[in-house]
DNA sequence: TTAAAATAGTTGTCTAGCTAACTATTTTAA
DNA sequence: TTAAAATAGTTAGCTAGACAACTATTTTAA
């Protein structure tokens, strides 16, 4: 039975994680997705850095980075600008309004995380870090 | 720092496990996702079966559902009717072809299965299952 | 020095997930 | 009996993930 797969679960787990984050932050009347927290949140820690950098760190693709941040800059929640050393690169950095949101958001992130970490032991919470590495690097890391 | 998040590990092992599900169908010249997989699996299992239960069986909502079983009508992988009882429903079954391409793929699945967990103790297995339904009961199930 | 290779980013195309709004039946309850 | 509510499914609009193919720079190596 497929609900009793482990893939399955996982999945569903991801989703489930999403999709009440993302009813958190809409909550706040928040208009950001939880994926471009990530984004953000990148950006805030490394500050002029680039599309690839971002994508190393969050494990995604080239167009999946520029269409996020091409969202973000709409949004005017981030600068984007050409590097001046490399004109292949772009620069990204958070504007105010982006360093304001990010202040405002990282309790709530704080909150959707122990939320869902709740009732998980110590012990829980270490194994199921090794268990999902070993998954991962079963298929090929 | 974001990598260390379990959140984060969850959704990458995810994606992980989907990409490397769907290079291995795409190796064996099988044309369709791993999801369509999952639809195909509950259609098999519950012959006349309707979408609302599809979507229950893999907790999907209904524009998914309804999508999918196009995408897998179009391929002419399963046959698509009104039920004569209840004409808001529909009747889902495999066609010949939906059910020689399933019996093909059990042990190809099986394998990608097999694969991603092997190097798990039994323990392992077991406790994964049990952090993230509680992960889920968290996030109110 | 210059042609080939590598790198950074974009665009196009497809599928899936989610929400909202919709149509068309069937069920229910006054 | 019939109007309201519930149910099944579709359509529209958005974001994201994945892949392929592309442009434009920068690096490299002959």
């Amino acid at each position: 039975m497929i609900n009793n797969n482990i893939y399955f679960q996982i999945e569903l787990t991801a989703r489930k994680i999403r999709r009440y984050g993302q009813n958190v932050l809409n909550s706040h009347g928040i208009d950001i997705t939880i994926e471009q927290w990530l984004v953000l949140n990148v950006i805030n820690e490394n500050e002029y850095t680039n599309q690839i950098y971002v994508g190393e760190k969050l494990v995604k693709d080239k167009p999946t980075i520029s269409r996020m941040v091409n969202h973000l800059e709409k949004k005017e929640l981030i600068v984007k600008t050409t590097s001046a050393i490399d004109s292949r690169k772009v620069e990204l950095s958070l504007s105010k309004k982006g360093k304001d949101l990010i202040t405002n958001l990282y309790p709530i992130i704080e909150n959707i995380r122990l939320t869902g970490l709740s009732k998980l032991s110590k012990n829980e919470n270490e194994s199921i870090e090794t268990i999902l590495k070993k998954i991962r690097e079963n298929l090929g890391d």
